[in-house]
RNA sequence: GGCCCUAUCGUCUAGUGGUUAGGACACCAGGUUUUCAUCCUGGUAACCGGGGUUCGAUUCCCCGUGGGGCUACCA
């Protein structure tokens, strides 16, 4: 295959969804597998509900996940500009040109019109599709219309005929075009509705693969028939599965977080996100799981793309996530965890903290709400400090134990493993048994009757504070 | 309703004309451990149904059924 040109593109009109993000994806994948170009084009011609703060964050979250495109808007680019909005000057001709080869006409109807044409339609249970009222106007009627000031739209004037194509993963398709009607396809010779668009722009961006959702399989005939009025070339299809909801309806706002910044706000990794996608709907026909980019990139196949829908599953995705927190180096986790961090943690704990709770997290939100011991402890009943059938007096003595040596040690504070190793040894020289050792002074240290183990929190918050708590507790063990 | 797509554990999936149908997440049990988590070991759990083709179908074909997508002067 020779240098593929792939594209994806995205409508200003809502943060970026993390099936755009996913298509983004796989067509990435596909173009540096094959040496080809990734390009991102913006479909921004429907002006009242795009919005350039959405194209920022799209462009934002794409270079988040690290899909460097090699040309679109703020990248370069020979085909340029990227932006639907700036390319209306491209579009004038071949729309123009449909309209002199007749596959164009104005129709007058207006949207009342087309309304109850629909309503009476689905009465007789027939296809939904246009009526062809305005197809065969004469000119006179047509400038009729014109002079009452009606509104007009363009519409594409469908041959019957069944149209074929082959699609990358499904296989062959077709469509019986009579089912179709006379679909619309500009509001005027220089704004194309978004089939056309669409057409016109991949032809001179010169665009040999379209990969994009399964929701576009519809959308196929058209932008064919679209192809063979103007004569363009055909470009390869390629439509994935759908994200779906965990009801098997296509992925919503309403039942599953759809963008990709709330992921990213509550603390997934860009990484563990391209590696959970690249899963969904594809697999590399062995049992590894965890992939870098570059790995993807190295054994993407389009051909092992599944048919079906695949539900987004948070819980692997969590799994995934931590599998990536793991192999994080502790300063660079610390540089993106510290958002993360509880707000009053003191900053001198706040490595110490991000080591220790390092294995127990997947998603970096965690890193706030399983850590308050680490500012504070709150009251707890003294019976907490108690373990087992420990009477007062045992725990008392165990904490007056755990404060002489806590108090004596120094440098066994400059690891847990350290600390751990100095109080077994303790343990083991007085002949004493853990648990009536360990327990009370981890509940000291805690609060809780799960935590960290003793020798993790008392390296976070150091000899001042582990003895001022073993303290506190004593005096409450009266 | 019409058109189109689709179907292996709860979920993501591998796989084959003859397999103990494999892995991962989740779940359960046991072990290690001061608790929790980790870790180790083990376990529960799937070929949508009916026909056909075949010596033999989860696998190939057909028909159902289920699920989904699309049905705009949105993209």
């Amino acid at each position: 295959m020779m240098n593929p040109r792939v594209r994806i593109a995205p409508s200003p009109t809502g943060f970026l969804h993390l099936g755009t993000a996913r298509a983004a994806l796989f067509n990435y994948l596909f173009a540096k597998k094959n040496n080809g170009a990734f390009i991102v084009r913006i479909e921004d011609t429907d002006l009242e509900r795009s919005n350039p703060a959405f194209t920022k964050d799209i462009l934002d979250g794409m270079r988040w996940l690290g899909l460097a495109w090699d040309e679109g808007p703020e990248g370069g680019g020979e085909y340029g500009p990227y932006e639907q909005s700036k390319r209306t000057d491209s579009y004038r001709k071949p729309i123009q040109k449909l309209i002199t080869s007749g596959h164009l006409y104005e129709c007058f109807c207006t949207p009342d019109e087309l309304e109850s044409e629909r309503i009476e339609a689905a009465k007789h249970k027939q296809a939904p599709k246009y009526s062809g009222h305005c197809r065969n106007l004469s000119e006179p009627e047509r400038q009729k219309f014109r002079e009452q000031g009606r509104m007009s739209i363009l519409r594409f004037r469908t041959p019957e005929k069944t149209v074929r194509f082959r699609d990358m993963v499904r296989g062959e398709l077709s469509f019986d075009t009579s089912l179709i009607g006379d679909f619309s396809v500009a509001r005027n010779v220089e704004t194309p509705l978004y089939n056309l668009a669409v057409v016109i722009d991949d032809e001179t961006m010169n665009i040999t693969h379209v990969i994009r959702g399964e929701d576009h399989i519809s959308n196929t005939p058209k932008q064919l028939l679209l192809i063979e009025a103007l004569r363009y070339r055909v470009p390869e299809y390629a439509h994935l599965p759908l994200i779906l909801n965990s009801d098997r309806s296509k992925m919503s706002k309403r039942k599953n977080k759809v963008s990709l910044i709330e992921y990213r706000n509550e603390g997934y990794l860009p990484e563990a996100l391209v590696n959970f996608m690249a899963l969904l709907g594809w697999n590399p026909k062995s049992e590894q799981e965890i992939f870098s980019l570059d790995e993807l990139v190295q054994k993407f196949d389009l051909a092992s793309v599944n048919k079906a829908g695949a539900v987004l599953n948070l819980e692997k995705l969590n799994w995934m996530n931590g599998e990536y927190v793991k192999t994080k180096s502790l300063d660079e986790l610390i540089e993106i965890a510290a958002p993360f961090l509880p707000k009053d943690l003191p900053k001198e704990r706040a490595r110490k903290v991000v080591e220790v709770q390092r294995p127990r997290v997947n998603v970096l939100k965690e890193f706030s709400s399983e850590a308050e011991y680490f500012v504070s402890v709150e009251d707890f009943p003294a019976e907490r400090l108690l373990w087992k059938t420990m009477t007062p007096e045992q725990g008392r003595a165990a904490l007056a134990a755990a404060k002489d040596v806590c108090e004596k040690a120094e440098q066994e504070y400059e690891s847990p493993h350290a600390m751990e190793a100095y109080l077994k040894d303790v343990i083991q020289k007085r002949g004493l048994k853990p648990g009536e050792f360990l327990w009370p002074l981890r509940v000291a240290l805690s609060g809780r009757e799960r935590s960290h183990s003793p020798f993790e929190i008392a390296y976070v918050i150091g000899k001042n504070e582990t003895v001022k708590r073993i303290d506190r507790a004593l005096a409450s063990l009266k």
